[in-house]
DNA sequence: TTTTCACTTTAGAATTATTATAAACTAACT
DNA sequence: AGTTAGTTTATAATAATTCTAAAGTGAAAA
């Protein structure tokens, strides 16, 4: 992903590409593999890896805007933290409270073969597979 | 479930019973059907249904020494709140982010039929699947 | 280009959920 | 009843996140 189609990017989702949005976005999305980060290890990494300066709440906002656009999805994970993850596709995780390192799963990976049916006046928006980890 | 039974609950899992621990054991076991609560809605049940006094720690205290003896269950919702469950089997959740309200789904329910194997050097502790609802 | 202005960033304060602390209290063994 | 280890309590501390108000900045209009 170079640096038009990041600006496009974020242009397309009515995000003004400010300085922090392109920095922000340059090191989410310009990576091959998918990504998982907490805003505390962001802002660890984006201190390390660039010469511009973030206040912690910038993070916060753009990583939010960032999803409310749909370029990164939530995870919540059992214990405080917030995961974000740069894969958006429909997909499930593995955590490891060990590391509290979250893997990712390919939905392909896992079937569901039988699901209740939702109460009454209700619609299933979506359904997450959670799969803990231990030694 | 009565007195002599909670007390046993209590006594059984090295809990000594104490008056605000009787008090929430009761409160949290004596009834038929399955309970969700947060901290925070326990207290304020606690204040209107009892005339005794907790302090908020005491609450948090009590939730978790009912979890580690496996009374309770601990279920993490996307967004800040931690609910506790009375239900302690095995089993998944609906959640309506609308009502912020949190439904037991039986185990029975859901069959998952294929999943990914662990991580090298990993096992799979357990497995939680979280269907999100919409209107 | 310059001006303008709504959108952003920033630093720091505020908020919220939770945990730690240390003193006062109490269940239960002697 | 006396002792003591476990408990409760009020309060402070911590951690993650959000709010605030001022200063800064894209980008549309002049």
């Amino acid at each position: 992903m170079n640096k038009i189609d990041i600006l496009n990017k974020l242009r397309s989702s009515g995000l003004r590409p400010t300085k922090q949005r392109v920095e922000i976005a340059k090191f989410l999305f310009e990576r091959e593999k998918t990504f998982h980060f907490t805003v505390e290890s962001l802002n660890k990494l984006l201190l390390k890896k660039t010469t511009s300066k973030f206040a912690l709440a910038t993070i916060y906002n753009t990583v939010h805007a960032f999803k409310d656009a749909g370029h990164l999805s939530e995870v919540e994970v059992r214990g405080k933290k917030t995961y974000f993850d740069t894969n958006v596709s429909n997909h499930h995780h593995f955590y490891d409270s060990e590391t509290s390192e979250l893997i990712d799963i390919d939905s392909k990976d896992v079937i569901i073969q039988k699901i209740p049916k939702a109460p009454n006046g209700k619609k299933i928006k979506n359904i997450e597979v959670f799969i803990n980890l231990k030694n």
